[in-house]
DNA sequence: GCATAAGTTGAGGACAGCGTCAACTTTGCT
DNA sequence: AGCAAAGTTGACGCTGTCCTCAACTTATGC
């Protein structure tokens, strides 16, 4: 790749970075290209679908997620980890819209998906076999939470407070295994959630 | 009112009614106006903006819930009425994507939301009287609950079975008295939720 | 039955975002 | 320096939705 194209090219996934994080992942690609100084026509060039730019600005969000998710591994307290990593993706997701937006919609693509799986997995099953997450909580109710903070962020971004820690506390407290009740309906499948983020 | 005037506003009402619960609060116009058989122009000089369109289709599904809250306050545990209105409320916004939609936006106007409030908060009172609905779970703290279903509705909403009752259940797992932790943060106040369901 | 107010119609202007492409500019190799 | 390949540009056509309004149609009271 040239040299210019490659300025050009980090220029745009800065400048996705910024206009993702303040307005969302619908904006019109036009004010990403004008705030990268950089044509439309250079934007369609070097990423052809709306996608392949999102993946590119948040690659490294990927890359941060999964060190919280080491992390939170490295925590003695299996239930100190699962909290931890569930606040510090929460706290990612409030300070950028976009990353709001795709934790609600799932990347189309699995790729980087199947890496977060098998994390989450791990720190969801540590969790669980600790004793104080509760036994009848899978891996694919962690999109339950996703999904919950997800939109009380959006719903309360311009409120001064960080309320969505109110709600995360009131979800953690549901998914003690002091606090298990019955539940009425069996899990989503793996690949029924698969289908959704995949927008099926 | 002239007679075929009133004729093409309930054929208007009716089809919004349909659209919106197949397609959304989002739908295009000209959509309503072609399954009400009707022009643009008629549905436009009878509705000037799509919220006041929107009201009048959803008018009576405020009837319904009012109708809900008054029957669970019938119910002899404060409790049971409690989950008893929420699983209803929930039933509706499954059945109805329009209305899912409602609740999670909000409707821009306050004059059903006060009776709404009204009633919610004598359940939420209630229950939370009955020492079974944790003592520091307020009416605003109600949101975070509609938010999550309605999410999880929306995402699941292909899916064959009704996975948001296992949602539920985990959010009222986590609202027991018997689950509480103390709450890291104060719940929103009654204009912040106001403003939120208002736009502003 | 006729006049007139009330209501309807749909073509069309305004707007916003998408994505293309032929003409132009720049890079870097020789 | 010269040249071919690589890259950039932005005006333009396309699509979809919104909303209006001047011309037309219909209901109703007399």
């Amino acid at each position: 790749m040239r040299r210019d194209a490659e300025l050009n090219r980090e220029r745009l996934v800065a400048a996705a970075r910024e206009v993702f994080a303040e307005r969302g992942l619908d904006v019109a690609l036009d004010a990403v290209a004008k705030r990268a100084g950089v044509s439309i026509g250079t934007l369609y060039n070097r990423f052809p679908t709306r996608n392949d730019l999102v993946r590119a600005a948040f690659a490294d969000s990927v890359d941060t997620v999964a060190r919280l998710g080491e992390h939170a591994l490295g925590l003695e307290d299996p239930w100190d980890g699962f909290v931890y990593f569930v606040e510090q993706v929460s706290q990612l997701q409030a300070a950028d819209r976009g990353y709001n937006e795709l934790a609600a919609r799932g990347v189309p693509t699995s790729e980087e998906l199947a890496r977060g799986y098998d994390l989450m997995s791990r720190i969801v099953a540590r969790a669980r076999e600790g004793g104080v997450l509760r036994a009848d909580f899978t891996l694919e109710d962690m999109a339950f939470v996703t999904w919950s903070i997800t939109r009380t962020i959006e719903a309360t971004a311009k409120t001064g407070t960080a309320v969505w820690r109110r709600h995360l506390a009131l979800i953690l407290d549901g998914l003690r295994a002091s606090a298990a009740h019955p539940l009425p309906v069996p899990p989503l499948s793996r690949e029924e959630l698969a289908d959704i983020y995949r927008g099926c």
